[in-house]
RNA sequence: GGUCCGUUCGUCUAGGGGUUAGGACGCGUCCCUUUCACGGACGAAACACGGGUUCGAUUCCCGUACGGACUACCA
């Protein structure tokens, strides 16, 4: 594919751990950047000094490795558009703020907090329906429009605390067309003054964002719906910086919602329903607490890439399993969806199921290797040929290790159920044939031979195979269920196999 | 409350002025099988509602309802 000029970038804050759907939209950008042959950028949105989280940026990347996203420029790897953490580009804002000042798009606002709830309740009060800072209101406050230019310089002089507040036209149509959603048109009534420049000196979001989105020449903004509402003033913004002509393209993703009702989805949802929410395991450093991850779960990057790239996407024909690179052939823009998706961590658990099975039987005999060693379980048994048995049964790794017990001790429950129904003395009889003949043999069989010798002692005692099975099952495993016996025997080696049989045989009583 | 966005099976979705409204997950039944699982087959299951426009609307338009986002010196 030849390169391109197109542009995208991720731009989370390091507030915590990264939510799954800032990898969702991270994937997005990422599939578009690939699929257009452009740039992928990492951004890291740090000018809230309050909320920084340390480690938060580690994780973030991290995670995005995880999944397989890679980055073209970033804190890590910059190209020439660098700092790519916003706290080290502060000058920069400072100077389109001045600019937005100088030219008389914005304007220094004094009002300390409690002046600010005064004219909001006092518009409450008199049943405004949005009390905001705006084109009326602003001629109330204090702040270099109403207050003479003296004290303002004064005001300025002495440091006393300001923000800079953007001065949105009071009548005035605002138009963006959304790749995801068309013409959105917003009044700029509707949009309050926004702080632009905060009291600390950093930029807010807004500011921040836009002009970072021009520097970096970014071409399209994929980012989450819960920034539609200030797509227009960021295209306001554009304008006043005379920026319109290279403004990026817009496309507002559709939010990932919970499974039952309504709402975003939150992790204390997740937790309810019992999955995670981020994609690695997360401690928070202030509180100290630990949250499971995907990855921590059982969830495999692979499926979850799959699972999270048809959260509001789809190829449009019938298929659905792909892998990152068959993502980036098909993606497009257009058919990403509008509506908000459910998360169904069913479907997810469905992905991860697929994709364990295509898996190499070393990899899956490594996850149970770590397993057994966390839990003190030593064995001879070739792990390989219990992972063969396993495989195709197990929806996470961690499934191999509890499906399997039984390999590693003797029953010391039986299933109940099994024993009432099954445990026959017509059964007795034949496990008794059965492990005699067993004994016999000179060496361990393999599954079908096993299953041969099985043949010949029903045969031997008329008995159908049907009527014995679950009986030989309980006895040499305890469970009613499981996967193919014979092979199980096989596993177990003959010596283990008689022995369990003998086990059972004197510790159950015929029903 | 205001602004904006959205609405096809339970869920993710395809489709689109005339279709038996398609697929997948989940669910159910059956088959395979030594059981369970896998696999296979089959099945139940949807166009939010009301008005237009039209010969015809699930599809286009307008309302209503419902849901969501936003409404901070947070992003």
């Amino acid at each position: 594919m030849s390169s391109s000029n197109v542009r995208v970038r991720f731009a989370p804050s390091p507030t915590g751990a990264l939510h799954i759907g800032g990898v969702r939209t991270a994937l997005y950008n990422y599939l578009y950047a690939r699929k257009m042959g452009g740039k992928m950028l990492l951004r890291i949105e740090d000018t809230d000094q309050t909320r920084f989280v340390p480690g938060a940026e580690e994780y973030i990347k991290k995670s995005l490795n995880w999944i397989g996203i890679t980055i073209d420029e970033g804190p890590d790897n910059p190209g020439d558009c660098g700092p790519y953490r916003q706290s080290e580009r502060k000058p920069m804002y400072r100077e389109y703020a001045q600019r937005l000042i100088d030219e008389g798009n914005a304007y220094y606002a004094f009002d300390t907090e409690d002046e600010l709830n005064a004219m909001r309740d006092r518009l409450k009060a008199a049943k405004v329906a949005s009390p905001q800072y705006n084109a009326i209101t602003r001629a109330t406050m204090k702040n270099s429009l109403t207050l003479p230019e003296d004290e303002v310089k004064a005001r300025l002089a002495a440091g006393d605390p300001y923000v800079i507040r953007l001065k949105v036209p009071r009548k005035e149509e605002v138009r963006l067309n959304d790749l995801v959603r068309g013409w959105v048109m917003v009044h700029s009534s509707a949009i309050d003054d926004k702080v632009l420049m905060k009291s600390d000196g950093m930029p807010t979001y807004h500011l921040a964002n836009v002009v970072d989105d021009h520097l970096m020449r970014i071409t399209h903004v994929i980012r989450g719906e819960e920034w539609l509402p200030s797509a227009p003033l960021h295209v306001l913004l554009y304008k006043f910086l005379g920026w319109e002509s290279t403004m990026p393209q817009f496309a507002h993703l559709p939010l990932l919602l919970k499974p039952d009702g309504e709402g975003k989805l939150s992790k204390r949802d997740a937790d309810l329903q019992g999955f995670p929410v981020f994609p690695l395991e997360w401690k928070d450093p202030a509180s100290g607490d630990i949250s499971k991850g995907f990855r921590e779960e059982g969830y495999l990057s692979e499926a979850l890439l799959n699972f999270l790239a048809f959260l509001g996407w789809n190829p449009g024909n019938n298929e659905e399993i792909f892998s990152m690179d068959q993502l980036i052939e098909a993606f497009s823009i257009e058919r990403i969806g509008k509506s908000g998706t459910k998360f169904d961590i069913a479907k997810a658990k469905w992905y991860n199921q697929h994709y364990l099975r295509l898996k190499p039987t070393s990899d899956l005999v490594a996850y149970l290797e770590a397993d057994l060693k966390k839990n003190g379980v030593t064995t001879k048994i070739d792990l390989a040929r219990i992972v063969d048995l396993l495989k195709e049964r197990i929806v996470f790794p961690a499934d191999l290790y509890t499906e399997c017990q039984f390999f590693f001790g003797r029953p010391t429950v039986y299933d109940q159920k099994v024993i009432e129904t099954k445990w026959t003395s017509e059964a007795v009889t034949v496990i008794e044939a059965f492990a005699a003949a067993l004994a016999a043999l000179p060496a361990t069989p393999d599954g079908p031979a096993a299953k041969a010798l099985f043949q010949q002692v029903l045969d031997d005692k008329q008995v159908k195979m049907g009527k014995v099975m679950q009986a030989l099952r309980v006895a040499l495993t305890g469970n009613g269920a499981g996967p193919d016996l014979m092979e199980i025997i096989s596993i177990l080696g003959k010596d283990e196999a008689v022995g369990r049989l003998q086990q059972a045989v004197s510790v159950l009583q015929v029903s």
